[in-house]
DNA sequence: TTCCTTGCAAATCGTTTGCATAATG
DNA sequence: CATTATGCAAACGATTTGCAAGGAA
């Protein structure tokens, strides 16, 4: 269960790096594929998959069914354009406050909450 | 384009809202077989979906990659829980300033927002 | 009769896995 | 050498779709 170095994970983790957009697996492998000619797609997940579970990276959901992968894991929230499918993260104080509110009357222990907004991104409001 | 009445449709809305517990396309297709023994279920998606869009149920993506669906189309907030993938309503208070919050500092144009919590639902936590 | 809806099966999409081989410690 | 990681292709699970036949207006 031990860990062992790879070109391949140490290129999925650069590239995600040099990303503010949040790429999808297909996205990750398309681009190193110019870089990295015969990498496979079961790599790129095998590895997104490990980099999220050791939380070097997030794995965000947002609805879309397809996995979106960020390498900035500090705490922040995300923003979806209903129109361009664009994932923006957003610049705002904490609303981690909600999950106390959450808790009031509830039986259960509640570890955290997944937050997304949406709406129309400044790119397309312009545009429109 | 227009709508015309169909049994199936009338059925999948009837077992929605006698549910609590935001099944799945699969879970409502399983249970209308046995009064139902031959609808498909492509039909039951087909319903769903259409059922989504005209806003007369609430389509659930929380995360475990297959879609619940909710016939209460009211303003609440749901939890999962970690340990048995229940969804379960919350009894809270409105969390809808964080649109404000988080439209703060955005150029472009906030719609809404996608929230859920997580954690051990009361009967988990009981029988831990 | 028109055209929406169904059942069925095949097709798609994102993701995971088994396996033999290559790379790392 | 012991193991972990890779490439490739096949397998998967959820959802969608094409098509011919059935049902509602």
């Amino acid at each position: 269960m031990s860990l062992k170095h790879s070109r391949q994970r140490e290129e999925i983790m650069n590239f995600l790096m040099t990303r503010k957009d949040h790429p999808t697996a297909d996205v990750v492998y398309t681009n190193l594929r110019q870089t990295f000619p015969n990498i496979s797609l079961g790599t790129v997940y095998r590895n997104l998959t490990l980099l999220a579970d050791l939380g070097e990276i997030l794995r965000i959901r947002v609805g879309d069914k397809t996995d979106h992968f960020d390498a900035d894991t500090s705490l922040h929230y995300h923003f979806i354009c209903n129109e361009c499918g664009a994932v923006i993260d957003l610049e705002m104080d904490s609303i981690e406050s909600v999950v106390e509110t959450a808790g009031k009357n509830f039986g259960g222990h509640i570890q955290g909450h997944t937050t997304f907004f949406y709406g129309t991104c400044p790119k397309c409001t312009k545009s429109s």
